[in-house]
RNA sequence: GGGCUUGUGGCUUAGCUUGGACAUAGCGCCGGGCUUCUAACCCGGAUGUCGGGGGUUCAAAUCCCCCCAAGCCCGCCA
């Protein structure tokens, strides 16, 4: 399965043998090979003689290595590259038309992710689903990579934006005009509240009676904030299933209070050589370089976030071999304070994931000031824009049947317009991107995949053959050769963009293939190699896709 | 003020971990291709001081130092 992996791994012993190297600098070959090597230049200057020379004796050396039987090796002046032949070819196309192709082998590693974990006060932004999309394409690919996976969302609901909710459906008009979903609904009432607080700094001090009250436990309270956070997070579920996004598991942040984890960890933290307990709890990172003591509880004695978040993933590191969470920008600094004191408590240490903000042309978003585009509303623009798209190019189909495409469609350009910019880049919100089909987005790939299950539903049977012979047939079966490399690398660099920007790879090559090599109009044993390629890109791309967490349509 | 991240053709972007062969692609622009497997496509062309400066090296978008710009963070908020 891992063909490219294994001769990779093989080429790297070899040359160390041959070389006496021990860091043969073998990479991508890019055009002029599938795996090159410049190790030719290291040489010269050990051996003191001319790297072109060097690369040519070397090569002679190798060509007659048996491990190396089948693999082209050429010099190409200082360089060395390698080519792979027909038998890995064959063995590509093989496997990739198996079902459930790029899987690796299954683990034992028990993982747990948290993603999107948005503040329960308003819908879902353009900014949150960067985490959701980003989270839910590491998800998918740790469990293609074999991992035991379990997805989770924290939800903070004793923060102060949620009181400030509390406080406004206890204070203003409260009606829930018709239609309106639940989280839209809380996010107006908490506008109008921050407004109303604005007006009048009194209404703070309540504020923070309820977050008191909350605190203590106080049950007609607690139950106020519970039935709002419940009904947002209902709103928020509806949102990531349009998404495709999905949590296994919702951990209420307040339980950490109620099940004494939290004073459990405080009385760990206490102990420690950093702890400083004066009218706070509060730890000094300083020796190691954090400038500002990290507070663990506040002088009245009531817990803060951190203090929580500390319960949270110590509980999470007990149950779990390795702690992922994906987080913005903003939470840097906290996460980088996280990191440290669970390693001085001797617990996991999770690992984080950051992504940079998303903006908007006109500034930053803002829930509280009701600056923001959420989710909803952009997912029915691009449904809509969709259907349009479909209606023009498929007016034979029915209104479902188009309706259905629209969706898929839809959803695949937003989560791809999302995963293809690596997450350490801030982005600003680009309607004009978000609605393309075009290349480079989620539709792109989606359609090369519509266009191999088109030839494979026209062809009927065939007789499977691996031998594949032009430039273009062995471009592509090679381009299908890396997914399960790919898969790899995603896990180990937690980058998701990687998956995206091979699948828009894979859709070039196809369609390459597609406009150079006719399939159904050529015969016998070409029609057969070329439909089996065939079979294996669809596959390919299907597998592809749904690790975005993208449809793989049949028709569109 | 300090810290983290980013800066690649007019716009968006890959590559940076592990330095190496003409810097990846898209949008836009110019030109071409549908009696032919779905043109949401393909082919060709123009467009680059890889933010600026210094350094290391046979070789720097990639490593090191300085500077500039943008975003984020620096609370007994979450």
């Amino acid at each position: 399965m891992l063909m490219l992996l294994e001769k990779r791994t093989i080429l790297e012993h070899v040359l160390r043998e041959s070389t006496g190297m021990h860091d043969v600098l073998l990479a991508e070959g890019g055009e002029h090979a599938d795996l090159a090597t410049t190790v030719a230049f290291a040489l010269a200057k050990l051996n003191k003689q001319a790297p072109a020379r060097i690369a040519q004796d070397l090569v002679a050396e190798l060509s007659k290595h048996p491990e190396l039987a089948g693999i082209t090796i050429e010099a190409k002046g200082p360089y060395i590259n390698f080519i792979f032949g027909r038998e890995y070819v064959s063995e590509t196309l093989k496997a990739a038309v198996q079902p459930g192709y790029g899987s690796l082998e299954k683990k034992t590693t028990r993982v747990v992710l948290e993603h999107t974990s948005a503040n329960p006060n308003g819908p879902l932004h353009v900014g949150h689903i960067r985490n959701s999309i980003i989270g839910d394409t590491l998800a998918r690919a740790f469990r293609k990579a074999g991992y035991r996976l379990e997805v989770q969302y924290y939800v903070n609901d004793m923060g102060r934006q949620i009181a400030i909710v509390v406080w406004g459906f206890i204070h203003l008009d409260n009606t829930q005009a018709v239609g309106e979903k639940e989280d839209a609904h809380i996010a107006r009432i908490y506008i109008a509240a921050n407004r109303e607080i604005e007006k009048d700094p009194e209404i703070t001090q309540q504020v923070n009676e309820l977050m008191q009250l909350v605190e203590k436990g106080d049950t007609p309270t607690v139950k106020k904030f519970r039935n709002e956070v419940s009904r947002c997070l209902e709103g928020f579920e509806v949102t990531m299933k349009n998404l495709n996004v999905a949590h296994d598991r919702f951990v209420w942040e307040s339980d950490f209070i109620r099940n004494g984890y939290t004073e459990r960890i405080i009385n760990r933290i206490r102990k420690l050589p950093q702890a400083r307990q004066e009218e706070t709890l509060a730890l000094d990172l300083s020796e190691f370089g954090f400038e500002n003591k990290y507070v663990i509880r506040r002088s009245d004695g009531t817990s803060v976030y951190a203090a929580r978040d500390l319960a949270f993933h110590a509980w999470k590191g007990a149950n779990f071999d390795r702690v992922i969470d994906v987080l913005g920008a903003d939470h840097k600094l906290i996460g980088a304070q996280l990191q440290c004191t669970m390693k001085l408590l001797g617990e996991k240490v999770p690992e984080i994931v950051h992504f940079e903000f998303v903006s908007l042309p006109e500034g930053s978003m803002s829930t509280r000031a009701g600056k923001f585009i959420s989710a909803d509303d952009l997912i029915t623009e691009i449904n809509k824009r969709a259907y349009d798209e479909v209606t023009a190019r498929r007016p034979e189909l029915d209104e479902p049947a188009r309706r259905a495409i629209a969706r898929s469609v839809g959803l695949a350009a937003v989560r791809y317009d999302i995963v293809k910019v690596s997450p350490e880049k801030s982005t600003v919100f680009n309607w004009k991107e978000a609605l393309d089909f075009e290349r480079q987005s989620g539709p792109y790939i989606q359609y090369s995949h519509a266009r191999a299950c088109s030839i494979l539903e026209k062809a009927g049977p065939f007789e499977e053959c691996y031998e594949l012979e032009t430039p273009t047939e062995i471009a592509l079966a090679k381009q299908i050769a890396k997914l399960p490399m790919v898969i790899e690398r995603v896990i180990a660099e937690l980058h998701p963009h990687i998956l995206a920007t091979y699948s828009r790879e894979l859709a070039d090559t196809f369609n390459s293939f597609y406009h150079f090599d006719p399939v159904l109009k050529s015969e016998g044993k070409v029609r057969n190699r070329r439909l089996t390629l065939v079979k294996a890109a669809q596959n390919t791309l299907k597998e592809s896709l749904e690790t975005l967490g993208i449809d793989a349509i049949r028709t569109m």
